[in-house]
DNA sequence: CTTTAATTGACTGACGGTCGGTCATTTAAT
DNA sequence: ATTAAATGACCGACCGTCAGTCAATTAAAG
């Protein structure tokens, strides 16, 4: 035998070391030669963790995202109803705390979109089921305390992808000036029309 | 003087050309020579018209979307309510005869959210703004012909985003395995909560 | 000393983008 | 009618860059 590494700890501490580079720079700018350089491996042992640059984001966006839904859990703690919890949820599209990951969850998402790999896709697939079985949960909760009513049940998915697609429009568009704003206009309507009268 | 050519004509000819190439390779792997190629052009000449490949897919997206806007117009002339109108708008993200210019669509999102390219960024402004105005139009006709609730009004921006978020996460993940019924279920339920009773 | 995991950076092939040069057509002077 | 000058269109050889490879090196463990 020869030197083992942990080799999932060394791809984290490479991926983080790089967080600052990527979100700086994007995913075009740096290359892998600046990339090793900064997590201060050579090029070779890159190639030794990562397949590509995609891949290095991949890794930072599983990180921060598992910190992320960490913190999420934490705050639904102290939520009072069902429409507080829903938007600690769209929080992530518009909160301070989380403008980091969310640089890296947008460039994933295009690189998602422009050439769909196999496991990011099961990453995403991870992510969207986690979050829309949490809504689902919350939203079950929330009809059977006779707040809202059970039509609730069927726009889980729905809710969700307005958040994201809203979220999307604004990075993409001059159309959406304040996000915050306008996915909360939404919300509140939409726990209008699901209130039930007479609670 | 010299020859004179229709820069813009040409311009389109060169990306209609290379339609087919872009759908079946996406953005990554066609190279500008094979671009070139595919359009009858040198390498030189393809600089002579586009910056860079993104600017030929931002002409492709351009060109098949005008077309398709004026599809959806013919369409909209017919349909019977509001809830159709909003259903033929979405029918975008599932249609058959839109299948080309989704792929496109697709990618064109994913180019915007990693390079914000200030044009494409323009162009997506355009498109957002006058498909959102449409929409706002046409619920402001289903709230005046009391067909729907008056809070519809507020949610117009939320719908719309709400079909474009199903579609990425339709794209991104395994989540959403029949877009149609899902987006169809959710625009039902939430015309169920407009429904203006007793109508 | 041998074995083997880990690391490395020089090397290579491919690709994007440029630029000097050619070609075709028009203009206009003779 | 002829031809020289002018110019826009077109092209592909060339250059620099970068992703990805691999032979060589290091160093820990037996």
């Amino acid at each position: 035998m020869a030197i083992i590494v942990d080799k999932t700890q060394k791809k984290r501490d490479i991926a983080l070391a790089c967080k600052d580079l990527i979100i700086k720079g994007g995913m075009q700018e740096p290359t892998i030669s600046k990339i090793a350089q900064t997590a201060g491996i050579g090029k070779g042992t890159f190639y030794e963790y990562f397949k590509s640059k995609d891949e290095l984001l991949f890794e930072l966006v599983s990180i921060l995202m598992r910190e992320h839904n960490i913190k999420i859990e934490k705050q639904l703690e102290n939520a009072e109803n069902t429409k507080e919890k829903i938007k600690i949820f769209s929080g992530f599209f518009y909160d301070k705390e989380s403008a980091d990951l969310r640089v890296l969850y947008k460039m994933f998402t295009g690189i998602s979109l422009l050439h769909s790999h196999k496991e990011m896709m099961a990453f995403q697939t991870e992510c969207f089921d986690a979050y829309y079985l949490w809504f689902e949960k919350l939203i079950e909760e929330g009809v059977k305390n006779n707040e809202i009513a059970p039509e609730a049940t069927k726009m889980a998915k729905g809710i969700f992808a307005t958040a994201k697609g809203m979220f999307i429009a604004s990075e993409t568009t001059h159309s959406i000036v304040d996000l915050k704003e306008e996915l909360n206009k939404y919300i509140n309507t939409l726990f209008e029309l699901l209130s039930v009268k007479g609670q």
